[in-house]
DNA sequence: GCAAACGTAGCACAGTCGTGCTAACGTCAC
DNA sequence: GTGACGTTAGCACGACTGTGCTACGTTTGC
């Protein structure tokens, strides 16, 4: 056998040559090449371990949601169903760097997603995800008496989705209105009580 | 003079025809000669209209905010503040297929923005003009005495907007949701009384 | 009729793209 | 050593890109 090479480490780290490229200049300037440049790679070299552009992209905005639901799942443990559902809604929403390039990346390869079927089935499952973050914390929140017993869940999940994705947007935007997104999810969420 | 020609209608023919395909294609197949084939324009003929591909791209961009505001502007003079406000807010949320493609052209176009400062400037001007929509409904519901009086507007402007922009892109993503989301913005602006 | 002006058509160039393909290299099992 | 094979390197091709540039038509004012 060659030289031992670890194939996960590798992919990740070309998953993240793609989101400084995206982040930088753009999805127009992802291109095969580009990217192996900025991975330090040969083209030959990265075409071994994604033969297609295609395969690629997919995994970049992949790799973008798998961090984000890694860290969501860390704070599952936390008691307090106020600071767990806080924390868990707060792990989708770009409020230091690392959030914002994932959030970036998710709406740049949505944009490409009528050309690449893969990644609208992607971004797909990513939105039904954070509802179901929403909804959770809801549950989790009601159950514990912190809001209305007679909420009505499905349609307080669709504005708090909303508005999640909302001032995630905002916040991607402008990184100064960080602490006004957080606090408008705070209010947001004593309204509810 | 050469034969006379419409450049305002035809520019727009062009923009419209850029719509089509980043809604049909994303915007990775935006080029000269696609755009020219969509438009049934010869290449030379659209770059008489736009000489490079930067201007075009801002052009399509410019012409869907243009369209959105002269819709909302078109609610200036309803009387009843409540409809007024709800009017013009539904404006900019993708309810109908017209919105909706003005919708994904901007968050494509926005993905881009990294490469082009143009389009960067222009989704700032349209955030702010949009924050400003939300202000001026808000300020309207509370002249009218259709909201607390207490209510700090500014706040209240952050929440509002990351809602509309929120429900905006679900509405985006599957039009089926329509309606939830005109509901889920009548509940938000009730519970403000 | 003539010339000027405007619009259309399209060639040409240098560059980049994705991808098929082959050749060399490095390391392990035996 | 020797063979096997995962990995790296890179050439080559046809297609497509944005843009500079020239030539041709067509219509108008005189």
């Amino acid at each position: 056998m060659p030289r031992t090479i670890d194939h996960e480490e590798r992919r990740q780290r070309i998953g993240e040559a793609v989101w400084r490229i995206v982040l930088r200049e753009g999805v127009g300037a992802v291109s095969l090449r580009t990217v192996a440049a900025e991975a330090e790679l040969v083209l030959g070299s990265l075409r071994h371990s994604f033969p297609t552009k295609d395969a690629l992209l997919a995994f970049a905005m992949e790799l973008a949601h798998e961090r984000a639901a890694a860290r969501v799942g860390r704070h599952a443990g936390v008691r307090d169903p106020w600071r767990r559902a806080r924390a868990a809604l707060h792990e989708v929403m770009p409020l230091d760097d690392e959030r914002r390039v994932e959030m970036r990346v998710h709406l740049a390869l949505m944009a490409e997603s009528p050309a690449h079927e893969r990644l609208a089935e992607l971004a797909g499952a990513a939105h039904d995800a954070i509802r179901g973050l929403c909804l959770e914390a809801l549950t989790v929140l009601r159950d514990a008496g912190l809001v209305r017993a007679d909420l009505d869940l499905r349609r307080a999940t669709t504005t708090l989705h909303a508005l999640v994705d909302g001032l995630a947007l905002h916040a991607m935007r402008d990184p100064r209105q960080r602490r006004a997104v957080v606090r408008a999810l705070d209010e947001h969420l004593s309204s509810l009580r």
